[in-house]
DNA sequence: CGGTTTTGACCAGCGC
DNA sequence: GCGCTGGTCAAAACCG
């Protein structure tokens, strides 16, 4: 267990490090293209998740003042991955995001490549620490994994009947390209590791089928004006 | 003009 | 079976 552990460390200190890295890059691209006049246009700037989402609904809570608005991917034809964002009634700076499904396109080149070096580190500490008895995710170790990174700025929780990720970023820094990173990851992840065989269900309404689903529950600093996420 | 948001209708589950 | 409720459709409005 402490050589896991101690593995896994530095699988995420890896992880850091390339996030780190990717992160000053886009800095320094986006600098030049200021430079030179070649402001990135509004519509192809960076996204919440990475991905283009179309708004497809509305509902009123019943004893909440705040809607829930429903999403659905719009980056691919039959992109079943669906999103849903509910704002918190009395902390109106509160965002509980849900992605359900995972994306059925390539996504965005740093999501990408963040999203494999989570796979990869997911992967290693499946292999290691699962006894493989259940096949699903035994508890909470996922939530161990992730500790040491987000040291109390994000805890990530599962639960057992199918791949549920919930991410608390309630108190997280300013570092909100951090999340914008690591939400793709850990879903490409949970996609990598529990791959469902997605049981094509007949077009059921209700019942959110066998899908890896995360939830994200946030404080909107700057976040929440994002047009299409 | 194309794509997205808005917004009421609609429809399937589910509890009674 | 009936009505409530949550999720989706689709047409119109909206916007760059
Ligand atoms: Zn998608």
């Amino acid at each position: 267990m402490n050589e896991e552990n101690r593995l896994l460390r530095e699988v995420l200190i890896r992880v850091a490090a390339d996030y780190n890295a990717l992160e000053m890059q886009i800095v320094q691209l986006s600098q030049q293209r200021r430079r030179h006049g070649h402001e990135i246009p509004r519509k192809t700037r960076w996204i919440s998740d990475g991905c283009q989402w179309r708004k497809y609904g509305q509902k009123m809570a019943k004893g909440n003042p705040c809607p829930r608005a429903y999403y659905r991917c719009t980056m691919a034809g039959g992109c079943p991955v669906r999103k849903q964002v509910q704002r918190c009634a009395e902390d109106r700076s509160i965002l509980t995001t849900t992605y359900e499904g995972n994306h059925n396109h390539p996504l965005p080149p740093p999501a990408m490549a963040m999203a494999s070096t989570t796979s990869a580190a997911a992967s290693i500490l499946l292999s290691g620490s699962m006894p493989s008895g259940d096949g699903l995710m035994g508890g909470n170790f996922l939530t161990r994994t992730l500790m040491p990174f987000s040291s109390g700025m994000a805890s990530i929780s599962a639960s057992s009947p199918f791949p549920t990720v919930t991410l608390d970023l309630t108190h997280a820094p300013s570092s909100n390209h951090f999340q914008r990173a690591l939400l793709p990851s850990v879903a490409a992840a949970t996609a990598a590791n529990f791959n469902v065989p997605l049981q094509a269900l007949p077009r059921r309404r209700k019942s959110s089928g066998r899908h890896s689903t995360i939830k994200q529950i946030c404080r909107s600093t700057s976040l929440l004006p994002s047009t299409t996420g």
